[in-house]
DNA sequence: CGGCGTCATCGAAGCGATTCGACTCCCTGG
DNA sequence: CCAGGGAGTCGAATCGCTTCGATGACGCCG
C-alpha cells in the first residue's frame, strides 16, 4: 500500500535519486525523464514520507502555532488568525502544528528539540514573556504576534496600536470633540502587560494632548454586557462633558452603545464613538461604528511570511507594525455645539 | 548541537538499541542501566528526532484536526473544542496538526498519505460529507464530530441533539406550556444538512407531540442582533399564544431575550425560554437561561480517546452520543394561567 | 583531434531512530 | 552436571528520503 520513491523509480526506469531531483528541482533533468517520472508518480499515487523527508533534509515543513488559552484577544479574532496562519502556511507548502499556551516554554523546547517544526509563531505575547528567552536560544525562526519589551533577535508583527490610538483621538479631536473618554480592556489585561492595550492608550493620550483635548475618563471594562452597561452609566453620570468615546473591547462595544442609546443619548448626535478591534463587531452594532480594524488575516500572512523567510537563511528580526486605518462608518460626527469653553 | 541516540549511548556506555529500549520500555532493562541511560539523556538534553522515529516506527504521534472555516458552530465553541483536542492529545503523548475545511478531501489524503498523522479528527461534518468516503479508505482511525448519514466504519462523537430537543420540549411541557416555539440556526445550516440542527428539531417536535403540546412556530434565525430582534417581534405578533421558547443559536439568544423584555414580556413570567448551546452564552443573558449545554471539552476528550484507541488496533467504529443535560437557571417557570383551551 | 565544460543520471552514504534475532550470563530443575 | 530458560544487552538491518561525488555522453574550441 505505501508506495516509496524506489517504487516510482522502478516504474519510471530511473534511479531513486533522479526521482528525488525531479520532485525537488534541485538538479537539471531532461524533459523526457521528468515527464516519465511525474507520470509514474501520478499513476502510483506516490506521496513522499514526511518523516523520511524530514530526517534526510532536516526540514519538517511544519510551523508551530501557539494559540492563547483564555485570550485577551477576543476568541473569534484568535480563530481567524489561526485559520489564516494555516492557509498562508499551506501556500508556502508548510503545515501547522497547534500548540496551546499551556505547553509553555517546555512545549517549545519539545517541538523544536525533536525537530517536529522548523519555525514557531506565537500569538498573544506579553511584554515580559517567559517564552522569549527560550525562543531566542532555540535557533529556529520565531515570529511573535505582539511586541514584547526586548525584541532583540526576534521577529515581531503587530498592528501599530499606538498609531491606532492616535488615529482615534485625532479623528475625534478634528471633529471638534474636546473631552474624550476611553473604554478599554479588562484590568487584568493591563496588569498582565499585554502591550497592545497600553500602547493604544499611550497613543490615544498623546494625540489627545497634541490636539488639546482632555481625557477625563479611562475605564477598563470586563467583557460582559453588564460591565459595559455599567461603564456607560458611569460615564454619563461622572463625565457628562465627554462627547467623544473610544472603545477597545470587542465584547463591550455593542452593549455600551446600546446602553448609551437606551439612556437617551444618540450616537453620533450626542456622543461620537470609535471602536478598535474586529471589524465585524463594529459593523454589527446600531449604528455601525467607525473603527480601526484588526487585520487578522494580514497579520497572519506577515507572520508566516517572516517565518518562512527565516528558514531561507536571512533572519529578518525586527518589529513589523502594520499601519492602522480608521474606517468611517456612521458613529462619529462633529461635536455638538454647546457653551464653548 | 543536535544530540542523537548514539551520543546518549556512548555517554552511558551502552548500545543505541539499549537506549531505545530504556526509553520505550519494550524490553526489560536492568535498573542500573536504566538509571545511567536516563541520566545521560538528562545531561545531554536528548530529544528523539520526530522524523526518524516516525520513519522507523511508522507512527508520527500526530493527530490531524480539521476545523471549520466559517462554522455553523459558533466560533468560540469551535475554539474551545480545538484547544481541548490539543490538550487531550498531549495527555496521550500526541501532537495536533491543524487543517482547515478548505483543504478538503485532498488535504486528508495528503497528510495521511505522507504519514504525517496517524489519526484524523474532523469537526463540523455534514450529513452527506464529501470527505467521508475518503476517510473510510484512508486506513487511519478517523473520528467525526457530528453524525453523517452513513457511519459505517467510522467513529462519531456528538451531543445527543435529538435528546436535547426532547429535553427542552419536555421541560417546557411539564411546566404546563402548551404552545411552544423554536428559534433555530440560520436557514443555510438546515439546507446544508449539518445534522445537529435538524436532529434537535426532530427531538423537540417528537417530545412536544408526545406531551400534547403544539409547535406553531419554528423560526430559523441569522446570527445577528437584528435578525434575533426581528424573530422576537414576529413571534410576539404572529404567535401570541406561545409561552415556551427554545433557542438554538448562540448569537441570537441574548438579543432575542432582550427584545422580548424590551417588548414588555417578562422572562420567565410571560415566556419561558430554554437555550441549547454554549453554557457561557446562556449564563451571560438577563436572566440567565436554562439551557442544554454543549460539552465541547468532553466531546474533544472522547474524540481523542477514540482516535488514540483506534491506533491501538481496535477500531471502535460507531456513534457515541453524549447525554445532554438541562441546567435549570431562572428563565423557565410554570405557564401563566390563562383562558385554558 | 585532444581536452574541457555541461547536462543528465546513477550509486552510495548518510539522516536518527526502532526492532528483530542472537548472544552471554546466571539461575533452576532434573 | 547439564539442558533449559529468562533477563539483559548488543549488532545489524531497516524505514524512505536527500544529497554529494562520480560517471558517461556530447558538443565545442583551439
Amino acid at each position: 500500500m505505501p508506495v516509496s520513491i524506489a517504487d516510482v523509480a522502478r516504474h519510471a526506469g530511473v534511479s531513486p535519486s533522479t526521482v528525488s531531483y525531479v520532485l525537488s528541482g534541485k538538479r537539471s533533468i531532461s524533459e523526457d525523464t521528468r515527464r516519465r517520472v511525474l507520470e509514474s508518480v501520478r499513476v502510483l499515487g506516490y506521496r513522499p514520507h514526511a518523516g523520511a523527508r524530514a530526517l534526510a533534509s532536516s526540514r519538517s515543513n511544519v510551523i508551530a502555532l501557539v494559540v492563547p488559552l483564555r485570550s485577551d484577544v477576543h476568541v473569534p479574532v484568535a480563530m481567524r488568525f489561526a485559520v489564516s496562519v494555516v492557509t498562508r502556511a499551506r501556500a508556502h507548502d508548510h503545515d501547522v502544528l497547534l500548540l496551546t499556551q499551556a505547553e509553555g516554554a517546555d512545549g517549545l523546547r519539545r517541538v523544536a528539540g525533536s525537530s517536529m517544526v522548523d519555525a514557531i509563531v506565537v500569538m498573544d505575547v506579553e511584554i515580559d514573556d517567559a517564552r522569549i528567552p527560550v525562543l531566542r536560544e532555540l535557533g529556529l525562526p520565531a515570529v511573535l504576534i505582539g511586541v514584547p519589551a526586548d525584541t532583540a533577535g526576534l521577529a515581531c508583527v503587530d498592528l501599530d496600536f499606538q498609531e491606532a490610538g492616535r488615529l482615534c483621538a485625532r479623528h475625534l479631536a478634528d471633529l471638534g470633540h474636546r473631552r474624550l473618554a476611553f473604554v478599554g480592556e479588562p484590568p487584568a489585561v493591563y496588569e498582565r502587560r499585554t502591550g497592545f492595550a497600553e500602547r493604544t492608550l499611550a497613543g490615544f493620550r498623546e494625540a489627545a494632548r497634541e490636539r488639546g483635548a482632555e481625557v477625563p475618563a479611562v475605564l477598563p471594562c470586563e467583557p460582559t454586557r453588564t460591565a459595559a452597561e455599567q461603564a456607560a452609566r458611569r460615564l454619563l453620570r461622572d463625565h457628562p462633558g465627554v462627547t467623544g468615546l473610544v472603545v477597545q473591547n470587542e465584547s463591550a462595544a455593542e452593549p455600551l452603545v446600546a446602553a448609551l442609546t437606551a439612556a437617551g443619548r444618540t450616537v453620533p448626535g450626542d456622543l461620537s464613538v470609535v471602536a478598535i478591534g474586529a471589524d465585524d463587531v463594529a459593523e454589527g452594532t446600531a449604528p455601525p461604528l467607525s473603527s480601526v480594524g484588526l487585520p487578522a488575516e494580514e497579520l497572519a500572512e506577515r507572520a508566516v511570511e517572516l517565518a518562512v523567510r527565516g528558514l531561507g537563511g536571512d533572519a529578518p528580526a525586527g518589529v513589523t507594525l502594520l499601519p492602522p486605518t480608521l474606517v468611517d462608518r456612521s458613529s462619529t460626527a462633529p461635536a455638538p455645539r454647546r457653551a464653548s469653553a
